[in-house]
DNA sequence: CCACTTTAGTTGAACTCTCAAGTGTATTCT
DNA sequence: AGAATACACTTGAGAGTTCAACTAAAGTGG
């Protein structure tokens, strides 16, 4: 009846290799970051944000909503990043709910070494071992997966479908 | 001098699409075993690497390493599992120092529709998306990278190479 | 202007995982 | 056999995440 239930050998193995490629992928990463810088990669990510922002500055709801983190999440990494001189978080002078996270002059001088020795991982765990054609065909992958896997979508507000 | 060191246009937007494919599916994973079963992926995988053991048992250090997880993250998780009454512990008849892992029947019985449930949304989020060109595709990026990332060689024991 | 609802962000508890230390059982070496 | 070492597993503390309240400020409609 309609839909192929369980997944053939082929999908299987492939699925097997993608959980224990991901798993492993992130656990170097958290290693090497927790390792060379004392963070993990979800907070090098936010800081990375962070840096590539005007001012060096965004709205908590803003970067919560770039980084696809819960905003739970990042009130407690920024809390962590705050505490360790990284970040820093003002009342929004536009919305007196909103908070404004900052990277500060520590956490950019930081950051610059940290990010080397972070592409030098990524390189060397991923793009060394790829052909051209295969990043572009993971790249094709991962976007087309993304499509049905992101609420929110890409590049453009879609008009609301709902009301 | 000698590699490059940073990333080119290409390999950055691939990076980062991997990233945040490989956590929105991890996410989305948990969140649908959490809602329909009341435990973790990684606890799933526990149960379902124990179901296809003889014996359905499986060495405590045994399952850790198929599993790639550490002794302790391992110790911690059979913990929880035995308290849900999916699976149960006892000293290992040979060897005084191990315990041996048993999923018990409420656990086999319990893991039909869950892993019926699980497929379902790896399917919907992942497979049904891919050509089969693209599935072959991923298993080979997937398997090259394991090949680097994967401290224990896969489908056979090297012979040891110090000593 | 005052209730009602929405939005922004925080908090605390529960859970999972890591890391370092600890317990107890084999194994090895002399 | 006895001491030293290695191995199997557990424990507990600390860190990061989720989830369900909760606080407080905007917006909305009478």
């Amino acid at each position: 009846m309609g839909k192929q239930q369980w997944l053939n050998n082929q999908e299987q193995a492939t699925w097997r290799s993608l959980m224990l490629t991901t798993m492993l992928l992130e656990e170097a990463l958290d290693r090497q970051l927790q390792r060379d810088a004392g963070i993990p990669h979800a907070y090098y990510a936010i800081l990375v944000t962070l840096s590539e922002s005007p001012d060096r500055a965004l709205r908590m709801s803003e970067l919560a909503e770039r980084m696809h983190y819960s905003q739970s999440r990042l009130t407690h990494a920024v809390t962590a990043l705050e505490r360790a001189g990284l970040v820093l978080r003002h009342r929004c002078p536009t919305d007196g709910r909103g908070q404004v996270a900052t990277i500060t002059d520590t956490g950019m001088t930081s950051l610059r070494p940290i990010a080397a020795g972070h592409v030098a991982e990524v390189r060397g765990l991923v793009f060394d071992h790829l052909t051209p054609d295969q990043v572009t065909q993971l790249g094709d992958i991962c976007n087309t997966l993304l499509a049905g896997l992101d609420p929110i979508p890409r590049e453009l507000n879609g008009p609301d479908s709902n009301g």
